[in-house]
RNA sequence: GCGAGAGUGGCGUAAUUGGUAGCCGCGCAGGAUUUAGGAUCCUGUGCCGCAAGGCGUGGGGGUUCGAGUCCCCCCUCUCGCACCA
């Protein structure tokens, strides 16, 4: 067999030499300015990317991942004409960096920079497209000193507050958890078992938010996944709020034993009513009894003395539990308080349980229980014996109570043993009831939200200081805008201890502050901020980053934002992404941003597995970037990262496969090595070129990178399977679509064909309908719906023809026995005979 | 338990959205070149079968001329949430 593809070995080009390549043009490019925005260039285009969290383990293969399918975005915009701003930057403070630093036992403010430095180096390897003059890091108190007037802006509005919240604490890490670090009840870094703590913590009032949270979502172009997400978390539940009268019970206002004021010893009472959260208030005449949450603020004075001590020791034993094993499904306990309340629909008397099933962080703490149609309290009246009546049925009939588990039909169930509502569905019963109990003053309708207001104080020191001071005479004080950033002390020991509160409390020099108003001697808030508050709003910094005067500067802000595609991990789905919002939208109301939400376009992309596991440090299976750029070349690694999976899924990383991807490039790259200018493009090749335009101009902005690359493998193994070299106009077009996913390679490819300025200023290559077309087409013929073979035609030919050609070949022929009863034909695709 | 998503060759995946299942890549087999290895190039490669042909997209049923795709039931896996009244 002759060999015609190579060419004389005289003439062979050098060949593919990434390294080499790559360090060219990543260096030219920083000559140049290649990659620095003109941020008042026409048509901005805002791409952005999630910031790592600078670990000192380097770059993992899941950032490159979302990076690379970022930087493919943002190339190509910019190819179709945008000027377009890609902005990276490091979300280094926080929890992690800090237990990492414990660990090795190297203070945070030494770590972090060489852990960013490191990141730096190996995203430049990368060949990401960022103008890194924008780059930014949370744990510049050029930066943090806006986070911490951010939250004086929510301050100032009433958004931020101070409660006694419960907390996760670990007793041998010494150290508040967030509830994430918590696994099955456990510290995630010890496992040792986690304690509950009441401790003061500072509050953003994000439930105030949660109505517009949820309705914009429905105008976000955003991943489906990550809305349905956000839609769960928020948890919308319409129903309403129920008032139980407890029995024989006065709550005493003024005093019986008046001290002075000419107080004569009068007693005012009035009735104490339980109110109720529940979304079937149509199963009220089936409420056997009510429940309230251990730590429910009435049940210290409810309880009956016969019961105080069985009800006491509930109570301990709740309050010791920490807050993950409280939530595990378990058995049900509970304890009777003694009290009755009388159910408003019935008038009869209740009684009165607590149990911690009942949440009281959730509606009002309390429920009205119905065994006969909650699963729950079906559970609970089981234990305890209980009654289970029914008051839903399938039919008017169907009025025996539940025996097996509780009858939760709450669309076709019909009431029963609920006169006068007896024969109304379940959604009509809701209303007719809560409007009947409303004329009573029993009932209103109410919505709940299971979202909790944002805690972010964190007793630890790794982060911004929360910017308040704490006067005996004026109370809480804000810092003063003008005084910012409270800049973090250089704090030798900044081991998180027992005490409940920062390390910063050790630093008396550093928290003892004259009163910002008064001028007397005062105290700063020890406590730093989550690190969800830095990255709620480092998008509205990058454009605006080294301002010292402003966060974000109005101008700047009006033309970039909001930002105009957002990629990034579906883990961020609920906390950051939601959080962003809800700052943006604080924002807007404070007539800071003209828009309310900050991401016009979000993309969750997926994970990526090794060889059919998760990667992890204790399987030793996680890929180092370093290796595979330096084997492979980071154009290849980038193109092979793109390639191995629809990039919204993810999917498994083969090193073997990656030899594949780099034989493409090397295929490439003699095609347009051994390119001629003379003569004419082939016009089949140059037909398979506009179908793969198109296909890659499709795939692009879909974010199916890897059908792109398919398409692109396509084309090069057309043009290598002539025996003849290619010409100019059939390469040229390929290195540009090449350019997003391969950048250092196409630069020097678009030089050797002749250009002498960036292919990334070279636009977009034109897709040509007419070059496109193809004048025959390959029809498959059915018999019976079963394939018997195919028929070439030319395109566009009426079924006779087809079915004509079909006849003609034998091999088809042999099937089409008698008269055909029915023929299907769908045009340049098929043709079925029914015979 | 609830919610979201997914099950296709030896493997990673693709399928014009109801129209030839398996594009592209890895691997594998045979061949060319090479002192050898590697690299490169050519050919083949879903399964059974010498062939004709049959079978085939987690399993079972259905709709249709035609189903990976639509409908019903079941199984498995991944990821969230988890006593939210």
């Amino acid at each position: 067999m002759t060999d015609t593809h190579n060419p004389p070995t005289a003439e062979l080009p050098a060949a593919y030499d990434p390294s080499a390549v790559e360090r060219k043009w990543q260096a030219r490019w920083e000559e140049r300015g290649t990659n620095h925005t003109d941020l008042s260039g026409p048509r901005p285009y805002y791409t952005l990317m999630m910031f790592p969290y600078p670990s000192a383990e380097g770059l993992h293969v899941g950032n490159l991942f979302a990076f690379t399918g970022n930087d493919i975005h943002g190339r190509y915009q910019r190819m179709r004409g945008h000027t377009v701003f890609e902005p990276l930057g490091y979300d280094a403070f926080g929890i992690h960096s800090e237990n990492y630093a414990l660990k090795v036992g190297v203070h945070p403010t030494e770590l972090i920079p060489r852990n960013i430095a490191n990141f730096r180096r190996q995203l430049r390897r990368a060949g990401l497209m960022v103008d890194w003059r924008y780059e930014l890091s949370t744990t510049d108190p050029a930066y943090y000193k806006w986070t911490q007037w951010l939250f004086l802006q929510l301050y100032k509005r009433g958004l931020a507050y101070k409660k006694k919240g419960a907390v996760n604490w670990c007793p041998f890490d010494k150290t508040v958890l967030a509830n994430e670090q918590v696994i099955n009840g456990a510290c995630e870094r010890c496992g040792t078992q986690v304690e509950q703590r009441f401790l003061e913590q500072w509050f953003f009032r994000i439930t105030d938010y949660a109505g517009r949270l949820l309705d914009n979502l429905d105008r976000l172009d955003w991943s489906e996944s990550t809305k349905t997400a956000q839609r769960n978390w928020i948890g919308k539940s319409e129903g309403a709020e129920l008032s139980f009268r407890v029995q024989d019970f006065m709550e005493f206002a003024g005093s019986a034993t008046a001290t002075g004021g000419g107080a004569s010893g009068e007693v005012t009472a009035k009735p104490v009513d339980i109110t109720v959260f529940t979304t079937r208030a149509d199963t009220i005449f089936g409420a056997t009894f009510l429940v309230l949450a251990p730590e429910h603020p009435l049940v210290e004075e409810l309880t009956t003395s016969e019961q105080r001590g069985e009800v006491d020791a509930y109570r301990a034993a709740a309050a010791r539990q920490d807050i993950v094993t409280r939530k595990v499904n378990k058995e049900k306990t509970g304890v009777f308080t003694g009290a009755y309340a009388v159910n408003p629909a019935t008038g009869k008397p209740i009684q009165i349980w607590i149990a911690d099933y009942v949440l009281m962080e959730y509606g009002t703490g309390a429920i009205m229980a119905v065994p006969g149609h909650d699963e729950r309290d079906f559970e609970f009246a089981r234990k305890f014996g209980l009654p289970t009546p029914r008051v839903v049925g399938r039919d008017a009939h169907d009025t025996a109570p539940p025996t097996d588990a509780a009858f939760t039909e709450n669309v076709s169930g019909v009431l029963v043993n609920s006169a006068p509502f007896n024969g109304l569905t379940v959604p009509e019963a809701k209303h007719a009831i809560v409007a009947w109990l409303a004329e009573r003053g029993a009932a209103r309708p109410v919505v709940q939200y299971r979202l909790h207001d944002w805690c972010i104080s964190r007793q630890r020191y790794w982060g911004p200081p929360i910017p308040i001071v704490y006067c005996d005479a004026c109370g809480p004080v804000p810092v003063p805008e003008s005084e910012l950033p409270v800049v973090l002390p250089p704090l030798e020991d900044f081991k998180p201890d027992d005490s409940g509160v920062s390390p910063l409390a050790r630093d008396e020099a550093w928290y003892r502050v004259p009163c910002p108003r008064c001028g007397k001697p005062a105290r700063r808030e020890t406590d730093v901020s989550d690190t969800f508050l830095d990255s709620s709003w480092y998008f509205l910094r990058y454009p605006s980053a080294g301002r010292d005067d402003v966060a974000f500067d109005p101008e700047i802000t009006r033309r970039w934002l909001p930002v105009n595609s957002y990629i990034g991990g579906n883990e961020h789905a609920v906390l950051h992404l939601l959080y962003s919002r809800f700052v943006t939208m604080v924002l807007h109301d404070a007539g800071l941003l003209a828009f309310e939400e900050p991401f016009t376009r979000f993309r969750a992309h997926g994970t990526i597995i090794r060889e059919g596991a998760k990667m992890s440090k204790s399987r030793g299976n996680v890929v180092n970037p370093d290796e595979y750029v330096e084997r492979w070349g980071a154009d290849a690694f980038r193109t092979y990262l793109m390639f191995l999976g629809p990039y919204e899924e993810g999917g498994d990383f083969r090193d073997q496969s990656i030899s594949g991807v780099r034989r493409f490039l090397d295929r490439l790259w003699a095609s347009v090595h051994e390119a001629v200018r003379d003569g004419e493009p082939d016009a089949a090749v140059m037909r398979k070129l506009h179908q793969t335009i198109r296909k890659v101009t499709d795939d692009i902005p879909a974010l199916s990178y890897n059908t792109a690359i398919a398409a692109m493998m396509e084309y090069v193994n057309v043009l290598r399977a002539h025996e003849r070299r290619p010409h100019a106009a059939e390469v040229a077009p390929l290195v540009q679509l090449v350019a997003p996913f391969a950048p250092h390679a196409a630069e020097e490819l678009w030089e050797v064909l002749g250009h002498s300025s960036s292919v990334f200023d070279g636009g977009w290559p034109a897709f040509d309908a007419a070059l496109a077309a193809e004048e025959s087409v390959t029809v498959a013929v059915q018999v019976n719906g079963r394939t018997r073979g195919t028929v070439q035609v030319p395109k566009d030919a009426e079924q006779p023809a087809v079915l004509e050609a079909a006849m003609a070949e034998p091999t088809i022929a042999k099937f089409l026995t008698g008269s055909p009863k029915k023929v299907i034909y769908v045009k340049n695709r098929l043709l079925n005979v029914v015979v």
